[in-house]
DNA sequence: GAGCCTATGTATAATTG
DNA sequence: TCAATTATACATAGGCT
């Protein structure tokens, strides 16, 4: 579309970005409303320019339903590793408590990624700096700790095939694998479904046959798409 | 697109409308993806099939906080017309949400700092390097800021010191100033929390410059644009 | 923001394997 | 029958006015 094929990246021209901004944004909320009408879906769309100003678009203009409806299969992920200590009553000072602990937690989640800044001293803020800094060495630790660990199963298989195949069914199978690997590579575990409400990355779904009905529970099929590998591959 | 003008009514035959849904779902995924990237939006992006199965996407694979940021937006909006909250008891289900989001903030804090890694995908940590990096960079930009402001103040007192004062004077205000100015840096308003249907809380105002951020009380773009118009009355 | 021009992207039908 | 590929007819959006 337009001129020129489009490279993922922001767009540094204030005006540009602003112009392409308004384009897009009404392209997507036409799309949004095409999906829910041509194939009877609910549809959800929230966008904040960089301005912060909203638009949104809802199926029916029902921007609560659609949103209530969204939390009740997030949170039918969560139930089952909470127990039932959840259900008990919070005594009302427990609750200004825990009102204010929240907002604390979240100014902290929001310093964390750098946003709200502007509260902080200078001595908050390289103490910030010296955390996340130091929190970020490790993520990339334990990122490199996975991708090693794909890489050694990837030999093992490759080595396995080479002891039995012949040189073209090898060349075939590697590259069948590769879907393969995604899969087992995404699919997360189970002991820590708290977060997936939070980063749910992982809930782009590869080609619908086997639908299930409105089964939370069942992990999503996760083949990262072509497009978003690109990017996240292109930086 | 395809053959033939796309007439935007439900697409009766079964198997079709399932393909189309696909396709256009992951057009749609695509397009939010990229108009997030190019525009620096918070897009989020919700999409339940006819048969209930959930897409989404989300700046940063984020939705919580972006859901959250729609509920501050849409809550202010209506906020003069309600009575007071803040001293409402909570509901009993609302508790259990509370309490199920609070944990996920406290896991989430915990991923940004680098802990607890062990139940993320690569795929997931792939994307939490991603924001905590861009966290921090916002976080040095904000030092720098902070450093260079600090400079330029201690310049200026610099220079009227030595319009009038003796080389002894000068030192002495110059060491005194450190602190003063963390004082003033720290001064920060707070929001209240505020729990309507979950929870909402006010964000601290960016103190500093011009920012615009946020502004809940301007209407957002409301007016039904022209091709919804077109597909209402062409019922 | 609206309108023009047009290179590219996409949705769908048609075709193939 | 059905997934994969190709062809086609639009739709989209970048750069400009």
């Amino acid at each position: 579309m337009g001129r020129g094929k489009v490279t993922l990246k922001r767009i540094e021209n204030q005006i540009n970005r602003q112009v392409t901004f308004s384009k897009r944004r009404s392209g997507l909320l036409k799309k949004s409303h095409e999906i829910s009408v041509l194939c009877d879906a609910d549809v959800a769309l929230i966008v904040f320019s960089t301005k912060g100003k909203l638009s949104e678009y809802a199926t029916n203009s029902s921007m609560e339903r659609i949103l209530e409806r969204y939390e009740r299969h997030s949170y039918a992920e969560t139930q089952h590793t909470s127990t039932n200590i959840e259900s008990q009553e919070i005594s009302p000072l427990d609750q200004v408590k825990l009102k204010a602990r929240f907002e604390l937690l979240q100014n902290r989640e929001r310093h964390l990624m750098g946003e709200g800044l502007d509260s902080l001293s200078l001595k908050e803020i390289q103490s910030l700096e010296q955390q996340v800094d130091t929190g970020l060495k490790h993520i990339r630790l334990r990122k490199n700790q996975l991708m090693l660990g794909t890489i050694s199963q990837l030999q093992k298989k490759i080595k396995e095939k080479e002891k039995q195949g012949t040189q073209h069914e090898l060349e075939q199978q590697t590259n069948d694998m590769m879907p393969a690997f995604h899969v087992g590579m995404l699919s997360n575990r189970h002991g820590n479904l708290r977060l997936a409400c939070l980063i749910r990355s992982d809930t782009f779904q590869a080609g619908g046959d086997g639908e299930v009905e409105e089964n939370p529970r069942s992990q999503p099929a996760t083949v990262i798409p072509p497009w978003m590998v690109q990017h996240m591959t292109n930086k």
